[in-house]
DNA sequence: AAGTGGTCTAGACCACTGC
DNA sequence: CAGTGGTCTAGACCACTTA
């Protein structure tokens, strides 16, 4: 698999912005000089540029040049990025994160389901809950749908630790994008039993569909955590 | 102010996705047709679904073709889109939406609101706090800090309808992003005395600092929701 | 093999900014 | 005016899917 120029120096240029070689809030070399430097063409380092801008790392002004945009709303340790695709397992690391598995069930589909996972009630899904564990203290009550036909043969090692992992580095499969719901709700008794709360307390959910860059839904779940520990970031660029 | 070509095709064709010219889950006609259709180069076209895809409407798929994505998480008529800037005010319509205002005054923000807008303690911004009504109902609490240098002249009447519209249309200011950092609350006095609810409930709470595509902040706020009358959806797609 | 979308180029021209 | 980023093109070539 090929790492495609663009990719390569958009990587590059946000290693140079995150060890501040390039300063927040300063302004960035010329795209000309950029184009030099990594011997490509103008138009390629402009689309680099454009995924930087869109993930909010920097912005451009025509007429001035490209500055390093110095981040404001800092997330915390716990947060979640509401972009991205690495999963739990990635964004907090391994040593940190377990998962205790409360149910793996294979099942046909509830009506609401198979709309959410736009497949019909004959095909069979997954239905996992697992409780997600950072540091030892339980973090997030996950129930997720999966259709048995896009990962046949879910490992139980895998639900234990990182099931976008093996999607993405055992099958080969690009994830293609979601849709996310947030929404705040009581705990309920499910939340009070695993997740260490109290019962009428906030709870923070995501509800979210994730298909696939093949357009397969792969994924209709639900997450719940206690108000105080996590918060959802989102970072939203006008315009393309 | 002329329309950009990719701009002026992505409207076109996200307005045949909306009237079901091209429907949900079937191809679109491939990029070549389209380049011939609008006298365009295969780029432009491409980029015009570039834009689309990000948006979540369509999705590609490299030799196969272009497809409508069935969106299966449907908003609520009040939920909010994450990615927009073009406020609550356009979202619900003029008709529906009277904001109060609580609260318009100059000050010399805390060190806390100045590091969030990037200025110094010593620039003066707006403390603004107001509640938004949705068809006579108390929707949400809005409280927001706006350096005065941006909008020297804001007017009261803006307040109380969009102050995005004023800071679009009547200054001519593109808006350029937005970090947002969502998450669950309880409920405290001030959302008692204007949301009409109880202590000790749960809220959605969105805090965001957005910038202009000029590269200055304009605007951090922080907006209070009762947790059973909204949500706030995301769209994510992978890769640029 | 044919057809799709994706990457990349060189270069023309435009729009915006500050001097 | 010079210098920046943005748009757009024609066309070469690659990667992926289906047959």
């Amino acid at each position: 698999m090929k790492e495609k120029k663009y990719q390569l120096i958009a990587n590059e240029i946000k290693k140079r912005i995150l060890n501040e070689t390039y300063k927040a809030n300063e302004l960035m070399p010329e795209q000309g000089k950029l184009a030099k430097e990594f011997g490509v063409s103008k138009i390629t380092i402009k689309k680099a540029l454009d995924g930087l801008a869109r993930a909010g790392l920097i912005y451009k002004k025509s007429g001035l040049g490209t500055y390093v945009l110095g981040q404001t709303l800092k997330m915390g340790k716990l947060d979640s990025p509401a972009n991205a695709f690495d999963g739990l397992y990635h964004q907090q690391g391994k040593e940190h994160i377990k998962s205790k598995v409360i149910l793996f069930e294979p099942e046909f589909p509830s009506a609401h389901v198979a709309q959410k996972l736009n497949i019909t009630t004959t095909e069979l899904v997954y239905n996992i809950k697992r409780l997600r564990i950072i540091d030892g203290m339980p973090f997030i009550l996950e129930h997720t749908y999966m259709p048995v036909s896009i990962v046949p043969k879910l490992p139980l090692e895998s639900i234990k630790s990182s099931i976008y992992s093996y999607i993405h580095d055992e099958l080969n499969l690009k994830f293609g994008g979601a849709f996310r719901k947030i929404h705040s709700d009581w705990s309920n008794q499910d939340d009070v039993k695993y997740l260490e709360t109290n019962l009428k307390v906030p709870m923070l959910e995501v509800e979210q569909v994730v298909w696939l860059a093949n357009g397969k839904y792969v994924e209709y779940s639900k997450s719940r955590n206690v108000f105080n520990t996590r918060a959802i970031t989102v970072v939203d660029i006008n315009n393309f």
